[in-house]
RNA sequence: GGGGGCGUAGUUGAGUUGGUUACAAUGCCGGCCUGUCACGCCGGAGGUCGCGGGUUCAAGUCCCGUCGCUCCCGCCA
């Protein structure tokens, strides 16, 4: 027979009793955590969002009540009240914050019953299949871990909202609904019912919006919002995602370094991570270069290595032959690694050929008996030079890939960061954060036959490149930079473009014509005509940032209710089905098994 | 679109070369227990081996297909 809250209210929270409170009257309301029952004592760890605590029913201080618990089971919602008492000392649980007292009972109130949990609500679950956690997400989320980090992500999110309110920023909304744009994610559309056969697109961000802002002089925006991609999932991916959106006035690159960096330096007290400023910086050529990546992870050495020069002439027809086809033959020095075996190297190399398309991965050990193994035959005395030249010693190993710059920096970007997590060289109690600046503004779309935007289609040129749009687009270089925080690019933004001439010059350079320009983008280029400020801004992966700070390895533990990888939910299942009715109310004609190229 | 991993009691896993009634832990149900805290002890129930097809005298095991979860490549301005 369950119990009605009735004026029933909650005295203390199941975290906060200590030895201090003993002999006081308390109520605590919660979940049954675990129960012990001994026969004459039964023992029931209540559990709320604060915490555990043990209550004891005892017949000789309440026999109804000792009665009644008997009929407790995993995750009954109940409210006890009592007397707290102090443990005798050798049945203290130093494993709890509660752990010296416990409440002996005299009431218990059953609020709810509760089914046998698919799973046990515990942090060390870690065993459970991600299917059944995503189905029963509300009872993952009771997990104390999964708890853990969404208080940490509101603790986040009241920070930056402080931060930048001292800042003068202002939170503001834009559509959700809103319209399709060409360039970057596919979008996830909504039909019009209004206006059958057009639709809506929600946005990838509030871009345009925010820099329309800029335009009506509101000189300092932000806004933690939703943005939707209709792109394939990652681990770091979801389709819907929170941005801590900005941008502002009258501002350079270094303007918006230096917000960031002090929002960011307080996001990070939360952890008690003490961020190092300014921010090192690092233009894309040399991240590319130096760890084959736009977003490095600085936690860990293993810096690729350029043997061009060195190998240029050599006996080895297949690096010498790369050198003379204007390749590069790179490579990493693994500390240690002449033990890694032959079939360790194997599967480097097969994975690093099927994903990264080089045509192979060489490599030489250094052993007690000098260079040795894979190619140090064909090498001869360049063996130990290399060697030398990676800063190297005995007992490590040398990977080399000789191919085009982009594809060696790839591929070794991606053995880097295998190695360095299979031999854990990465320090996880670091955090690195790192500007990556000068990108280019542009790159060349083989398959289109055009320029497309690296960044996106406002970012303002660097001032002194701007001649070089119309003549030599590949070139320029952007006002842009993204921020990177553990190898995850955690925000992205850039200075925009701010007057119309230079606005009409980008369409130009992408091949958008003055027709469909004015067409996706015409109420953005009539604003700029209108006296808008120079402004540029940034937008901060608010999941990605909570997933780092929280020690997790999916976006999926930071965010409420996620997607699976293939985008659906399986909580409420969705996407579904929906009723030719609503069909024919939209306009919309499903296609069956069609496919798209 | 492509590649890898996984799918067996409620849950997490084991299951040999294809061979009798598919195993363990935990959870669940019942009983016992006055200091437990991942309580303990005794007993019990619990299975469409993801699904479909094939090979075979015989399939959890081999083959083909398919679905789901997951990691990666492509994609993600």
């Amino acid at each position: 027979m369950l119990d009605h809250l009735g004026d029933l209210k909650r005295t203390h929270n199941c975290g906060e009793l200590r030895p201090d409170d003993a002999g006081k009257e308390v109520l605590l309301m919660g979940w049954v955590h675990r129960r012990r029952d001994q026969g004459y004592l039964i023992f029931i760890d209540v559990r709320d969002r604060w915490g555990m605590t043990q209550v004891v029913f005892n017949p000789d201080v309440n026999e109804q009540a000792h009665a009644k618990a008997k009929s407790l089971r995993t995750e009954f919602v109940v409210a006890v009240s009592g007397t707290v008492h102090n443990r005798h000392e050798k049945t203290i649980n130093e494993k709890h914050a509660t752990g010296a007292i416990e409440v002996h009972v005299n009431q218990l109130h059953i609020l709810n019953q509760a089914n046998t949990p698919p799973f046990v609500i515990e942090d060390r679950v870690e065993g459970v299949g991600e299917e059944l956690r995503l189905k029963y997400r509300y009872l993952d989320l009771r997990r104390p871990v999964l708890q853990r980090n969404f208080i940490l992500r509101h603790k986040i999110a009241m920070k930056v909202r402080e931060i930048l309110d001292q800042n003068h920023f202002l939170e503001l909304e834009t559509p959700i609904l809103t319209k399709s744009t060409p360039e970057g994610a596919r979008d996830y559309l909504v039909p019009s019912r209004v206006h059958k056969g057009k639709f809506y697109a929600l946005p990838q961000s509030p871009q345009i919006f925010k820099q329309l802002f800029m335009v009506s002089g509101l000189e300092r925006y932000y806004q933690i919002t939703r943005c939707f991609r209709d792109e394939d999932l990652r681990a770091d991916r979801q389709p819907e995602f929170t941005q801590i959106d900005m941008e502002m006035s009258f501002v350079q690159m270094e303007d918006v370094f230096e917000v960031v960096e002090h929002m960011m330096a307080e996001v990070m007290t939360l952890i008690d991570v003490d961020a190092t400023r300014p921010f090192p910086r690092i233009a894309y050529t040399e991240a590319m270069d130096r760890y084959g990546s736009d977003k490095p992870d600085r936690r860990f050495g293993l810096e690729l290595q350029d043997f061009s020069t060195l190998v240029a002439s050599c006996d080895f027809k297949v690096f010498a032959d790369c050198i003379t086809n204007n390749g590069r033959v790179k490579g990493i020095c693994v500390p240690g690694g002449s033990d890694l075996s032959r079939k360790d190297i194997d599967q480097l190399e097969s994975w690093l050929k099927k994903d990264y398309g080089i045509k192979g991965l060489a490599w030489m050990k250094w052993t007690d008996e000098g260079v040795a193994g894979g190619i140090s035959k064909f090498l001869g005395d360049l063996g130990p030079d290399l060697f030398r030249a990676a800063n190297g010693s005995q007992g490590d190993l040398l990977f080399f890939v000789a191919d085009s710059r982009e594809k060696a920096n790839q591929a070794l970007g991606a053995l880097r960061l295998q190695v360095g997590k299979n031999r854990n060289l990465i320090d996880e109690s670091r955090f690195e954060f790192l500007w990556v600046i000068d990108f280019p503004l542009l790159e060349f779309d083989h398959e289109q036959g055009r320029y497309i935007a690296l960044h996106h289609p406002f970012t303002s040129p660097l001032d002194e490149d701007l001649p070089k749009l119309s003549t030599d687009p590949g070139q320029v270089n952007a006002k842009a930079y993204d921020l990177v925080l553990n190898g995850f690019e955690v925000g992205g933004g850039s200075i925009r473009i701010h007057r119309r001439d230079v606005q009409d010059a980008m369409f130009k350079a992408l091949g958008i014509g003055d027709e469909e320009a004015n067409l996706k983008f015409g109420f953005l280029l009539d604003a700029l005509s209108f006296g808008a400020p120079p402004h540029g801004g940034i937008a901060l992966g608010l999941d990605r940032l909570v997933m780092i700070m929280a020690g997790e390895k999916s976006l999926r533990d930071v965010i409420a209710f996620p997607k699976t990888t293939s985008a659906t939910c399986l909580m409420t299942d969705s996407p579904s089905e929906v009723s030719v009715n609503q069909h024919v109310e939209l306009g919309i004609h499903v296609m069956r098994g069609a496919k798209s190229d």
